[in-house]
DNA sequence: CAGCATCCTTCCCGATACTG
DNA sequence: CAGTATCGGGAAGGATGCTG
């Protein structure tokens, strides 16, 4: 019998309209994964996540952490204070996606210093010691 | 005896101008990784790889393998044929990239279906129940 | 504190046409 | 076949100022 039915699409990346590639865009955003980062390890306020990702302005954060919330990557929540506090959270399909985030980030860290070399080995190519 | 000197500068994403950043830059990248899966298997010609990744422009295409060239992820061979044959390939760094990649990847097509889900709620609030 | 509104700049990417 | 040259649009991101 067909477990899966026609209504689980089978996602592929290599397809155009495919809405997987939403994800590789969200990575590829400049702040979020800085923001995952950030709220790995519980809630966080809006002010401690700018805090540990650095010179972010609030507008661009605040885009990014509604998108985010939008994808259902993210919870928002307000607490009815004075003055207001509101706590942003991993959701449990956004801690899901800490792990192949962690992937890369480790490889990133691990090999950012290959990349730089290759690329002084390129920029060189053709520099300076033809007449 | 310190087997790591000083000159391995324990890259850290979360630091503002981290050369580590570039790496989520590439994976963003609307074609980069398209152009790995493209390439995973060997080398395939220019022609090839436009032909995987979808209708990318010869400019943009050419542009994104040489920023992969330059940044020693993917290596670029010319043959001295008419007509003239070029091949690209993973270097042996861009082929380690293809472990976190193929993650990401996984977890997207595993989970696009969630996040259009989580949008289609996120949308519907607030949208027809107010008067 | 946690945003929203507005303006502005920069960069990614695409369409089109041409070449060794 | 495998590019390069030129033009242009649109979206991401930043600067600044104001508000519940």
């Amino acid at each position: 019998m067909d477990t899966n039915g026609p209504d689980v699409p089978a996602f592929d990346v290599m397809q155009a309209d495919c809405p997987s590639r939403v994800v590789l865009q969200r990575i590829g955003d400049k702040w979020t994964p800085l923001v995952f980062q950030a709220l790995k390890d519980g809630p966080r306020r809006f002010s401690q996540v700018r805090a540990a990702v650095g010179q972010v302005t609030p507008k661009v954060l605040t885009q990014t952490l509604r998108t985010l919330e939008r994808d259902g990557l993210v919870g928002r929540r307000v607490y009815a204070e004075v003055p207001p506090r509101v706590e942003y959270s991993l959701t449990g399909l956004g801690r899901t996606l800490l792990g192949p985030l962690d992937a890369v980030r480790a490889w990133a860290e691990a090999n950012a210093g290959g990349i730089l070399q290759a690329r002084d080995a390129y920029d060189s190519r053709g520099t300076g010691d033809l007449p």
